[in-house]
DNA sequence: AAAGAAATTTAGACAAGGCTAAAATAATTT
DNA sequence: AAATTATTTTAGCCTTGTCTAAATTTCTTT
């Protein structure tokens, strides 16, 4: 049931479902950019996975995960954002720091590990960033959001979701208090691909149009 | 300052530095036996360690660790001890079962997670095992004590260590309360290679001699 | 001391996963 | 539609760490 993986594999299956997911289609430029290795690398691998069948593939064409491939995928992704939430939780990892640890933990953890961490952790349903921690049958809970630089002016929006890719976004996120779950009203837009104006805690913070691009929000209750 | 090392070539650092400790000669042989590798493969990675001058080496005798080397041995050792202890103290793993996990989990913790633990453990001494933890310097603490099975009958003595390699072995100590620490009277050996009879908490069970090898002990405050 | 046995090393092969350079295909521009 | 550009794939090489089989060297026994 449980065969063996390399490291490289599962890297490659969690980097084609995140690629699956933000942009839709999965070429081979997009996966040799996210994973750090060149193009003709990410050809390679993505046969090797193929037959395996864990990917299809058209020549030229993008891949897709199969369902078998995209089960192994949520299973990584769940065991980082355990580990990321674990790290925050027991042992006060600052949350720009836990991503890059994940990346190295979530490749070593015991299925009785990861539920001994789950029961501790109370059962989580997000990661500290927001984002769901699929479930150990494979599902996994996707809420409906919008990117915050698409948001209109004078909206009172709830934080959701916020890309763990970039740990200096996350340390000024951190100091001007914006997490998920956190409620702020986006004030303005500034012209020419100026920044968002946010109100919260009573003060406006600029945060950039393309950090925009990655801070998910919901409307709030308003 | 920080070279990054393969897991392999810190799996072959602790095995010689193990050897060392529990046999003073480390032949080729016993690291074929114990990294469960060809004899082959070993002369071939030693080869590559003492370039990279972690060991020294004299054909067809022994290796034997330089400084550097024995420190970095003493790191991974450090990691793997913390973390036995970590994963015991902290999500209840049984005792049996932290070594395999930290097998894993040694080669991947950064020396930031590694400074968390051992604050949350109170700067530990021992590992669940009673194995001394090597300090961050690279220094290590090493108890005077004797194999159980050299023990004359009619003794009291306290549990220091116990080899963390057979988790059956671990099974069966923790079944009947032997831990490091515990007192316990060594009742008699047995002829014809029979077992040790100990008696703690009032009490008498066996001890095979072989697994009295692997337990260490120091003789009570009489 | 010589012979046989055991341990070690060499030689050569292989699988994984990466790379570069060149060829093939697809997309875009004129 | 043809030409240029961009993307993808192929071909061939490299490194790491493993293996087996054969050759050395050392140890043990007589």
């Amino acid at each position: 049931m449980e065969k063996m993986l390399s490291q490289s594999i599962e890297d490659y299956l969690k980097a084609i479902y995140e690629v699956e997911s933000s942009e839709g289609k999965v070429s081979t430029s997009a996966l040799s950019e996210k994973l750090g290795v060149s193009p003709a690398s990410v050809t390679s691998m993505v046969k090797k996975l193929s037959e395996r069948k864990l990917i299809t593939h058209k020549r030229y064409q993008g891949v897709k995960l199969t369902p078998a491939g995209r089960k192994i995928a949520l299973e990584i992704i769940r065991h980082h954002r355990l580990v990321e939430l674990y790290l925050k939780e027991a042992l006060g990892v600052p949350w720009d720091q836990v991503h890059q640890e994940a990346e190295k933990w979530e490749h070593v953890l015991s299925e009785d590990l990861e539920d001994r961490i789950d029961k501790f952790l109370g059962y989580p349903v997000t990661d500290p960033h927001g984002s769901p921690i699929p479930r150990r049958d494979g599902t996994m809970i996707v809420r409906q959001c919008d990117a915050l630089v698409d948001v209109e002016p004078d909206t009172l929006v709830k934080v959701v979701e916020v890309s763990d890719h970039d740990p200096e976004l996350l340390r000024y996120l951190g100091g001007i208090g914006l997490y998920p779950e956190t409620e702020m009203t986006v004030v303005s837009k500034q012209p020419f691909k100026g920044p968002i104006m946010v109100e919260l805690t009573g003060k406006e913070y600029p945060i950039g149009r393309n950090a925009a691009k990655y801070i998910l929000v919901e409307k709030a209750n308003n």
